[in-house]
RNA sequence: GACCCCAUCGUCUAGCGGUUAGGACACGACCCUUUCAAGGUUGAGACACGGGUUCGAUUCCCGUUGGGGUCGCCA
């Protein structure tokens, strides 16, 4: 039997990063299995529901590198089919229409809560005859659920976990507008696609039981399920954007890698002994849903920003350059152009090293892009010791035959031995009058990179010396 | 409030009756070093509590406490 796996955010927002890792869990299973995984978009909240959402959900797994198998289904399309299963329940007598209005509902609700009751809809139309309608009212339609007894679900990463029927009620099915609930929905559609796996957040645990007892009055097949637990913030609360319930997309904003981003959220929640850095293909290798712990994790963004630096380090130079250039971009206030890409790829090996982000990289890049004036530690580093001793260091550089990092570096080293100074003493106001700043990548291979007219330009710029 | 779930260093986790309770991030120290990083070595740091079961509990059971989730004509 082929598995199938499904990701079925709502489109009421972006694709936050809860909702990610249950798309990558969902995709790794898949893979894992040799199966499929599917993209399923819940729009049946009209109200809340926008395009834009779905944009920015299907470009979100796109940028994480979660691709689905054939096309995205709308749920909202299939409308017809879910009041189709629903009338079938109704003609079965498996479900019912009830006329009970919203006060009633919410009076309901008050009158169990003071009772130290659980909060459910009583069944007051459960058996009531068709005659008994008040007229005008519309109906919708409900699920006349099972009772007494208890449902058990039998989840993957939960384990057995039961709950009695009487704490279920009656749920709605179709509005009075005829339009299908989430709970049809979510059932309906899963068995036409032929889901066979469910992996979702634990935040649909209560829900599974519910659905569970509808699947078993359609006479259908059960899929397996495996509710995941939840991601909180870094205080053990909800997350809150705050902390990072950002959508993927201000993870990219921010400077990090969909691989790094995927090995973060791989290990939350989940592990492999004591592998952590996982390529995709392990992953996919490994990944099952035992593995998956049972409780709450807390979001890390010091472990994220590590392994983004690690992926960075071994990354290529040309993708990293591609990647940060828009980070560059932004800082200098303009474009790149050509040569100075090549620049920034040939400068990335000494700036990967340095940074845990893409916009750390660009961070690291732009005193080379930009003529800075020096800052204050710059300045401190260029007094009058510092240029009396560039003063006689700029005339040997002026003078190298060969304009490379080693041939500088040599010529460095050479005159800070004859003058007695450790390399520090040299390289560090040279930086300052090079990059304007105290910090910066391997000061000779800027220089090399940057050409001898530049340099000597910008030390005389900001140190008053010409060679 | 009712129901459901969870509980190992600050954080992510390994552990599946007998371990000096392991790793990673973060933190401290040292080394390396042209700055900053990276890297290396190293230090500190955890089984929430109380009962059982057992020769023996971090591990199994019960309770307490603490955290989380769900109780819509939202998904």
């Amino acid at each position: 039997m082929t598995i199938v796996t499904r990701f079925a955010p709502s489109p009421t927002g972006y694709l936050h990063i809860g909702g990610a890792r249950t798309a990558l869990f969902n995709w790794l299973y898949a893979k894992h299995t040799g199966g499929q995984f599917h993209l399923r978009i819940e729009d049946t909240d009209r109200e809340r529901s926008t395009p834009e959402a779905v944009a920015a959900i299907l470009e979100g797994m796109k940028w994480l590198g979660l691709h689905w198998d054939g096309e995205p289904l709308l749920q909202f399309s299939r409308a017809a089919r879910h009041a189709e299963v629903a009338l079938g329940l109704l003609a079965a007598g498996k479900a019912y229409h009830c006329y009970a209005s919203q006060e009633e509902l919410a009076e309901m609700r008050d009158a169990a809560k003071k009772a130290g009751m659980p909060i459910r809809y009583d069944g007051r139309w459960r058996d009531r005859p068709a005659s008994d309608a008040p007229a005008g009212v519309k109906p919708v339609v409900r699920f006349k659920a099972p009772q007494t007894g208890e449902t058990v679900i039998d989840d993957k990463v939960q384990g057995s976990v039961r709950v009695g029927n009487e704490q279920l009620d009656d749920m709605v099915l179709l509005r009075a507008d005829g339009t299908p609930t989430y709970m049809l929905a979510v059932v309906v559609d899963d068995h036409d696609m032929g889901v066979t796996h469910i992996i979702r957040g634990d935040d649909h645990l209560n829900n599974a039981f519910r659905q569970l007892n509808l699947i078993r009055a359609l006479g259908w097949p059960e899929p397996i399920y495996a509710h995941i637990p939840l991601i909180h913030g870094p205080d053990g609360a909800k997350l809150s954007k705050r902390h990072g319930a950002l959508g993927v997309e201000a993870y990219r904003d921010m400077g990090y890698l969909p691989e790094a981003l995927r090995n973060y959220l791989l290990r939350l929640g989940w592990g492999h002994g004591d592998a952590e850095i996982i390529s995709d293909a392990q992953a996919v290798e490994w990944f099952t849903l035992e593995a998956i712990g049972r409780s709450a994790s807390r979001f890390d963004f010091a472990k994220l920003a590590n392994l983004n630096g690690h992926y960075m380090r071994q990354a290529d130079s040309a993708y990293l350059a591609k990647a940060s250039e828009p980070f560059l971009e932004k800082q200098l206030g303009r474009p790149l152009a050509p040569a100075e890409r090549d620049l920034f790829v040939a400068l990335m090996p000494g700036l990967k090293e340095r940074a845990k982000t893409l916009v750390e990289l660009a961070d690291g890049a732009h005193s080379t892009f930009a003529r800075l004036s020096p800052d204050e530690k710059a300045v401190q580093l260029l007094d009058a010791d510092a240029k009396a001793m560039l003063g006689a260091l700029l005339p040997r550089l002026r003078a190298l035959a060969a304009w490379d990092a080693a041939a500088i570096e040599a010529s460095v080293r050479a005159f800070s031995e004859e003058k007695g100074l450790k390399l520090g003493k040299v390289a560090q106001p040279l930086r300052a009058a090079v990059t304007g700043r105290a910090v910066s990548p391997p000061i000779f291979d800027i220089v090399a990179l940057l050409g001898r007219e530049e340099s000597f330009a910008r030390i005389a710029a900001n140190s008053g010396l010409k060679a």
